[in-house]
DNA sequence: GAAATTATGTCAATAAGGCTGACATAATTT
DNA sequence: AAATTATGTCAGCCTTATTGACATAATTTC
């Protein structure tokens, strides 16, 4: 029989152990960075990520109900509850009672809000195109093929429903 | 002199406003499956994200100590001290007293702990490979030079010390 | 050899951002 | 009129991070 084996292992996961160590270790340092930037603006503004990423929505599908916001983010209204309110009483969101449902709140950035967004938005855009800056053309299609393949496929249609240009 | 202005805006942010909402989103929505596969399997041992970065990181750079790999984690000593003491506690990791300073504490995997960063890398990796399926050749390396260029200039040597293949 | 530095560990307090469960209100639908 | 839906709120809990302070042992420096 064997006892508890707590003997050091001395040899690295590799590469040949059939597993993507090298594009997992890449995703996890990319993501750290990528969200370092708006951090620190945060901060500056006695928020968090959380913060950003409501006001982040907002921006892009102004109107949003407080449902539909719940579904994109995948949180739960509770924990949702206490950055809304702040950011509404700060004045960077407003709500706006549904003109067919009542009971529904409509989400709207305020231009201070609009301002926000684009503030926190800049440096992870400048970080994106540096880094595409050596890249080959085509490139930019495959990362973001690649990362759409990533996403769980039924959440595939919400990314869908973003606003991708020329907006009217 | 203009008032608080607390109109709700209703047109969207869009690519039209010179920044790159759809990878910015496209990181957001992968990054976030990415890590769920992991998290549900953790949960099941009582550990949480913290405690996988710790074990794959042991287990990709055997032997790394603690200065060594709160270098990598960039996070506090304090923060890593709990999850530590529980991964060495529970028998997934081994402390080892440095050979030429023996302050250093030598952190390897146990067999035990080496089968549960392999159950933990195993759905990323799953995913990673139902992504690049559809890619075509030259894809993974478009992504990870993007990946790679996204990270913060001076963290890219540490990203190179891990084992790429064919470890001996 | 004594003193300073270094590597690690630990204690206490704090904060952000999640969670669950329970309950309240108003508006809509059945 | 009753049931359902959309939202809000209260209370408590968990994980993971933070800072600051201090302790111990080992190494390095003078």
């Amino acid at each position: 029989m064997s006892t508890i084996d707590d003997e050091p292992i001395k040899t690295p996961l590799t590469l040949d152990d059939g597993v993507d160590f090298a594009v997992i270790e890449h995703l996890f340092f990319a993501y750290r960075d990528f969200t370092a930037d708006p951090d620190a603006i945060l901060a500056e503004y006695g928020f968090g990520r959380a913060h950003h990423r409501v006001l982040h929505f907002v921006n892009r599908l102004p109107g949003l109900t407080v449902a539909e916001l719940l579904d994109v983010l995948r949180i739960t209204k509770q924990s949702l509850a206490r950055v809304l309110k702040q950011l509404i009483d700060d004045g960077y969101i407003v709500q706006v009672p549904g003109p067919r449902d009542r009971r529904q709140r409509e989400l709207y950035p305020t231009q201070k809000g609009r301002d926000l967004a684009m503030e926190l938005a800049l440096p992870q855009s400048r970080r994106i195109r540096a880094a595409l800056e050596e890249a080959e053309p085509g490139d930019v299609a495959a990362v973001e093929r690649f990362l759409r393949a990533m996403v769980n496929p039924e959440l595939r249609p919400q990314m869908d429903k973003l606003p991708n240009g020329r907006s009217k």
